[in-house]
RNA sequence: GGUACCGUGGCCGAGCGGCUAGGCACUGGUCUGCAAAACCAGCUACAGCGGUUCGAAUCCGCUCGGUACCUCCA
């Protein structure tokens, strides 16, 4: 008995049942980076929370235009002495660099880092600098329409008067009344009616060197305008899902439902998805708070902070123990943990291809309908792994002589084991999997001499092989029927 | 100050009114020349105080503690 899938959206605060609105096309548009730093574990939550919704969609059946875009043109820095300055910008100063070269050594970084935690690139991955003729398009329609008001060559949001006609702060939960009564005094912002009224276009200052002609000035588009327009452009007016980090929700994504109303008159976007934070010990990692740590740092174990080197799918595999919308605590016990477990879950899906089959059988197909109704139930991936894990313990079972599989229950447990670890989470196993042929006529050969030397008693030799090996992270395992091995 | 959210066993982490989550760690056992792996068994918690209910980790209230957003950030 399959469930439908259900979706929690954050406009709503509720699951609701997923219903496309032109099956079996679905659109999703998710905030990607702003290319001006190497990519890190929060980074990496959201390309794989997406990436899972992603995949498993397309799992469904459905066929996903997934639009992820670059933030390339940078958003306005707050620091009191680099006011206005684009971060891009600033960082391109620093490094005596174009800032479009910054854009591409970060994109690439980013790329690569993606590729590491078999992250599927998107559809269409569109930068915002290659985008600015849309959003001055897109600019223009809120002015034309009266929700926005030019001073100085710049253009801001009236939210006020949008708040007249709409709700502004329906998603998360403000008030514009509130908001009012919040003003506080921010350097800069003499130009605004109000203080929580944004950029659509902000005119640059002399020094700042990315920029672009437009009818107001030379100047560069605000931080909300490129998810509508390029949202617009590759999706449509209207779309499925639209997804990011929570911490995206206020303003970014309040600002861009008031854009869309604005320009168009409804709504563009039919199920807003949120992905939570992650913290080192209990507090949030963010660039400004220079707590975080980068992917690569990760994978090399080159950080204070690190015991150890971790394998991008552990990383993965980590993310998927815990709920999207929950928020996920780093540590290193909490990776090594997730690192024996996707071990054991590899080892049991090889076994598989080992154990014998018989007449009597197990039950699988009830594995296969609570992994998959945990999926249905807003990608509750931490419920399918604990299900695997019971599956595990069966298949092992089933190795020790204790239960028996059909091949009928063989093949289920298969596909079921390819379909979601591989196919719908994304992991690999990737250990050895080079020079595989070289290093199992080896170890056949090694295993042969080992057992020869036990069968001659010389437990000294057999140790000696089993504690070099052990250097090189392969661990046999000895057994009635002879010896097999595995890396670590 | 405003707005959201959270507090689960040694650690991570599910849970959405009744039924063992799961992983890791730990302890005992089976197996093994020894070890590892695997299997079996054990440890079995819901911040505190009230309330609703036949029944609450789960709903309501209060208290305490923590986090995020309101300003760039996934």
């Amino acid at each position: 008995m399959q469930s439908t899938l259900q979706i929690y959206n954050t406009l709503t605060r509720k699951k609701e049942n997923f219903e496309p609105l032109s099956p079996p096309h679905v659109g999703m548009y998710v905030c990607g980076p702003t290319v001006y730093g190497d990519a890190h574990l929060g980074h990496a939550r959201a390309a794989i929370t997406f990436d899972i919704v992603f995949r498993y969609l397309m799992h469904l059946g459905y066929k996903v235009r997934y639009v992820r875009n670059i933030t390339d043109v940078g958003h306005l820095e707050n620091d009191t002495d680099e006011l206005g300055e684009d971060k891009i910008a600033k960082k391109a100063r620093l490094d005596q660099l174009e800032p479009m070269e910054v854009v591409q050594l970060f994109v690439n970084r980013y790329h690569k880092n993606m590729e590491q935690l078999n992250v599927l690139p998107p559809s269409i991955e569109p930068t915002a600098s290659g985008h600015v003729i849309e959003q001055i398009e897109y600019v223009k329609e809120i002015l034309k329409n009266g929700y926005a008001y030019e001073k100085e060559g710049s253009v801001y949001f009236d939210v006020v008067r949008y708040n007249e006609d709409y709700n502004y702060g329906k998603l998360s939960g403000r008030k514009v009344e509130d908001l009012l009564q919040n003003t506080r005094e921010l350097a800069g912002q003499e130009d605004k009616k109000n203080s929580f009224d944004f950029a659509l276009w902000k005119k640059a200052d002399p020094k700042h060197i990315m920029r672009w002609p437009s009818p107001w000035s030379d100047g560069y588009p605000g931080w909300h305008m490129e998810c509508s327009a390029m949202g617009a452009k590759y999706l449509g007016e209207q779309f499925d899902i639209h997804g990011g980090g929570l911490d995206l929700l206020f303003p970014h994504h309040e600002s861009e439902i008031a854009q869309v109303n604005a320009a168009k008159g409804h709504e563009a976007v039919k199920y807003w998805m949120h992905n939570n934070m992650i913290t080192i010990d209990g507090q949030k990692m963010g660039k400004s708070l220079n707590n975080f740590i980068t992917l690569n740092e990760f994978f090399s174990g080159d950080h204070e902070a690190l015991d150890q080197a971790y394998d991008p799918m552990v990383i993965r595999f980590f993310m998927l123990q815990a709920h999207y919308r929950s928020t996920l605590d780093f540590s290193n016990e909490a990776l090594k943990a997730a690192e024996k477990g996707m071990n054991k879950l590899f080892e049991a899906y090889k076994l598989l291809d080992q154990i014998q089959e018989s007449s009597s059988s197990v039950d699988i197909k009830k594995y296969h309908d609570l992994c998959f109704d945990a999926l249905n139930d807003d990608f509750n991936t931490p419920i399918a792994l604990a299900h695997l894990f019971d599956l595990s313990r069966i298949i092992n079972q089933v190795n020790d002589g204790k239960k028996s599989f059909t091949k009928e229950n063989i093949t289920i447990a298969k596909k079921l084991f390819e379909t979601l670890l591989f196919s719908v989470f994304g992991l690999r196993d990737e250990k050895g999997k080079d020079d595989s042929h070289l290093i199992d006529y080896l170890m056949e050969t090694i295993l042969d001499i080992r057992k020869q030397a036990k069968e001659n008693k010389d437990y000294a030799t057999a140790d000696k092989i089993r504690e070099e090996l052990e250097k090189l992270n392969i661990q046999i395992k000895d057994s009635k029927e002879g010896s097999n091995w595995l890396f670590k």
